[in-house]
RNA sequence: GCCGGGAUGGCGGAACUGGGAGACGCAUCGGACUUAAAAUCCGAUGGGCUUUAUGAGCCCGUGCGGGUUCGAUUCCCGCUCCCGGCACCA
């Protein structure tokens, strides 16, 4: 037989492959179904080795679960909108169509070559027509029930992609896609009202046993739950409320200020009753411009002006002064503070700054704090300098003042959400257009149904400096309105391409129909997704407003269930020489240059076997050589006796009329690698460790000489054992291999092995023998022996006897089928 | 600062419910084959020591310090360092 030659051989594979449809499948409610799903790329060009990783899991995945008799859906496709595009467009001259499309054509092709085990027949490119369609249905869903609404608000607007971005795409004051920093603009955007299921969102998060603890804290972190109370500070004078939100209302006789966001409404009304209302307009215009940049600089001063005016404590009656502060944050709870400065860290900050007095008023039970705070005290004590709460155990204060504030109409308990709504509207040309017009005489009115798509014109010309030429297309600017048939214009926002992102696992289910998003038998056969693998860094982002996209469709009886993904991996990067590979540290490898040099097999079967799928993988050239030499091993060791394993029958002999010992051991070890292997892949996903049982098995037919019929039909055994084993790891030198070992049927849906239960049972038992704890030896025993037996024995072997000489035996443990434990003492 | 995860040979990583730490792979060294090299194959490989020099035996060793236990990489207490996320969220 000749060499293994992996360029032929995955070339043929692939051809058989697509040519009949091997992955092709349907929905099928007589079988277990299966969901298998990788996050989608974005068409960026090339595939890098964190698709490959991605990917290369994914299909293991698939090909396993077929195997063990699953209907399996395994679909792919594009996150084809997006500001490259346009980039790409402005740098080359591209449309950014034609760059999209020749991006999903050349990755495609390399997905293919990737051996990757899709149905392509459900592929779907959020940037085509008949799926944009349904993305901007969707939306209209969205605004019929109230939850797409259009805002002027603060927003976040980064200056290099020329467009605003959702919070959750802001990352430490930066944009998550070109790190340049993010400015406040006060802009007329839309949002999707996600706020109305932050509750759900955050306590469904306890339903999802198969996602990563760390994914969880992350998203119950971002939704930010706190329980407070909420009441206000009056300025008598003016009879103006102040409304504050604090959870912690047991230190309120220690609020010693009270501040407020220099966005807060009312501040305008305090400038214009307040005698020094120049600084004060001079100190807010400087903060709402500086914290565009400063907000997010480490450790930076704390700035505030005094208003001139006082507001009184409800509880104690005080009247203390009215700041305006640049740390005080419109966006969260009521824009307003307490200043309690001995019992927060920000006040206490702010307090010294500004000689505002700071007050005790919660005492540690364990220790004494000192006269002069170097820092705010924000645990739990006993309550002190508080009227007649002082004496009181803080958390009982904390809910006894909130019953007080109730039963005199001063407040309430409240809960704050940290999370905002969804800013979805984005100034750029290549992503879905919000299906809106606007008309003189009807104002907002949403493009019908029947109208859709509301088609993204492609006869554009990419504009200098990348603004979107959307508001300078008459064409598509111009319409008429759907309500009075006037003349209208369209919006020229497009959406957030997470919102595409949102439900294209549900497109997946059926992604011909024209009638739907999706075909309601279809998502019910096959949503939820089983499992769902990608990188962590959409931990909040797409996983987020994926989940509230799932809430919401449950809600509008379009589907039945409301988590849309039960199972979650997210696979750790891939590193080289330490660091992530990046084009600007030079440490890439390109996908492939391996594939060519070494082959898709070898290439999958490293990424697999260097590191479990959660960990980060560290790129090792050397390593990527080691497997694709065991391949060589494992097409050696069957080309070398194929005629004669040809000609043998199929049939496996029961361990039990094996009479020679070492086909038995062989015997043995082949099934306990079909356990092993079996137990890795399906409960754990440590295919690193599945691999390695399997580089034991083949080292070990390698090393067996079979010298009768007998011991070349176990050989034989072991042989096919491997190659059907290995196909989900390495798909293409499996198939050609077991072809040449006779067989038509492609692997893809040939049953995985189950071990046989005899063949498990060991002859003979390695026992350890430990002396006073130390492993002093073993014994090699028969199998089966009670647990007397086994303690005799021990005792009477020259090992142990010659070590207890002359000792007293204080205790002997048995631990059956493993060690024998005896302590003595002199 | 808060939250989460981690630390095991020269390297990537194994070790399931507490039971001989280092599977598998890489690298290194030695040998075989070869005119030679590559490829391939065989063997050795945590550190140290004793020894009748070889059949062997002993000590130390999973970030650090304690503890529980016949026995701890694994469980408990207290630290150190590294990685990731969040960070004026009242």
């Amino acid at each position: 037989m000749e060499g293994y030659d992996f360029r032929a051989i995955e070339a043929k594979w692939q051809r058989y492959w697509e040519e009949n449809k091997i992955f092709k499948c349907d929905k099928d409610p007589s079988r277990e179904k299966f969901y298998v799903l990788e996050m989608f790329p974005y068409p960026s060009g090339a595939l890098h080795m964190g698709h490959l990783r991605n990917y290369a899991i994914g299909d293991v995945v698939a090909r396993f679960l077929r195997m063990r008799g699953y209907n399996v859906l395994h679909p792919m496709g594009w996150d084809a909108f997006g500001l490259p595009a346009e980039n790409a467009a402005l740098k080359s001259g591209v449309h950014p169509s034609d760059w999209t499309w020749r991006n999903i054509n050349h990755m495609r092709k390399q997905l293919k070559e990737m051996g990757a085990s899709y149905d392509w027949d459900r592929e779907v490119a959020t940037c085509s027509p008949d799926y944009y369609k349904w993305t901007q249905w969707l939306f209209l869903l969205f605004f019929k029930n109230g939850l797409a609404y259009k805002k002027e608000a603060p927003v976040n607007w980064c200056p290099s992609c020329k467009t605003v971005l959702a919070n959750e795409q802001v990352e430490g004051g930066r944009c998550w896609r070109c790190d340049s920093l993010v400015q406040k603009r006060k802009l007329n955007q839309w949002f999707l009202k996600i706020t109305a299921y932050a509750e759900e969102l955050l306590s469904s998060l306890e339903e999802l046993e198969g996602w990563p603890e760390k994914v969880k804290v992350m998203q119950r972190n971002w939704i930010g739950k706190s329980w407070g109370v909420e009441t206000f500070f009056e300025i008598e004078e003016l009879a103006m409320k102040i409304p504050i939100f604090t959870t912690r209302i047991d230190t309120i006789y220690g609020a010693t200020f009270v501040a407020l966001a220099p966005e807060h409404p009312l501040v305008e009304d305090l400038v214009k009753f307040s005698p020094q209302r120049e600084k004060i307009r001079a100190f807010v215009e400087e903060a709402m411009r500086e914290s565009e940049i400063e907000r997010e600089a480490l450790g930076r001063e704390k700035k505030g002006i005094f208003t001139g005016f006082y507001a009184k404590n409800p509880f104690s009656g005080e009247r203390v002064p009215v700041w305006i502060a640049d740390y005080v944050l419109m966006e969260y709870g009521t824009g307003a503070i307490m200043g309690v400065p001995a019992h927060d860290q920000r006040d206490f900050e702010f307090a010294k700054q500004y000689g505002i007095p700071i007050r005790v008023v919660i005492k540690p039970v364990d220790r004494e704090l000192p006269e002069e705070l170097e820092e705010a005290y924000e645990g739990d004590g006993v309550m002190v300098n508080s009227g007649p709460w002082s004496g009181l155990p803080n958390r009982e204060g904390i809910e006894r003042m909130a019953e007080w504030l109730k039963e005199r109409g001063l407040g309430e308990k409240k809960v704050n959400y940290r999370l905002r709504d969804w800013l979805i509207s984005r100034q750029r040309y290549w992503g879905a257009p919000i299906p809106v017009v606007y008309c003189d005489n009807c104002g907002v009115v949403p493009v019908p149904e029947e109208e859709l798509p509301v088609i993204l014109p492609l006869n554009v010309n990419v504009l200098e400096g990348g603004a979107s030429p959307l508001p300078y297309h008459d064409e598509f600017l111009n319409t008429k309105c759907p309500k009075c048939g006037g003349p209208a214009k369209r919006e020229t926002d497009t959406m957030d391409t997470f919102i595409c992102s949102s439900w294209y696992y549900l497109r997946f289910t059926s992604p011909w129909t024209d009638r739907a998003p999706f075909e309601k038998e279809d998502v019910d056969y096959w949503m939820p997704v089983d499992q769902y693998i990608g990188g962590v860094e959409h931990a909040i982002l797409h996983l987020l407003y994926s989940r509230f996209f799932t809430k919401f469709l449950a809600d509008q009886g379009l589907i039945k269930f409301r988590e849309p993904f039960k199972r979650l991996l997210t696979q750790g990067m891939v590193i080289k020489d330490g660091a992530k590979m990046s084009k600007s540290l030079g440490n890439v490898v390109d996908p492939d240059e391996i594939v060519k040099k070494f082959g898709a097999d070898t290439a999958r079967l490293f990424i697999l076997f260097a590191s479990p799928p959660e960990k980060d993988l560290e790129w090792s050239d050397r390593g990527v050589e080691g497997c694709h030499r065991f391949l060589n091993r494992v097409w050696r060791l069957v080309s070398d006796r194929i005629e004669e394993l040809r000609a043998l029958p199929n049939k496996a002999i029961p361990i039990s009329e094996i009479s020679d010992r070492k086909a038995r051991d062989l015997k043995r070890k082949i099934h306990k690698t079909i356990q092993k292997v079996t137990e890795d892949i399906k409960d754990r996903f440590h295919f690193n460790t599945a691999i390695s049982a399997l580089m034991e098995l083949s080292n070990e037919l390698i090393a067996f000489e079979p010298n009768d019929e007998e011991a070349l039909r176990v050989f034989k055994e072991g042989i096919e054992s491997l190659v059907v084993m290995l196909y989900p790891f390495t798909p293409h030198i499996s198939e050609e291999l077991w072809q040449k070992l006779g067989h038509e049927e492609t692997l893809a849906y040939h049953p995985w092995p189950s071990p046989e239960e005899d063949a498990l049972i060991e002859e003979e038992i390695n026992i350890v023998v430990q002396i006073n704890g130390k492993a002093r030896g073993s014994l090699k025993l028969p199998a089966g022996l009670s647990e007397e037996k086994i303690k005799e024995l021990v005792l009477q072997s020259d090992m142990v006897k010659k070590r207890i000489e002359g000792k007293k035996i204080e205790k002997v443990i048995v631990v059956p089928g493993k060690l024998v434990s005896v302590v003595v003492h002199d």
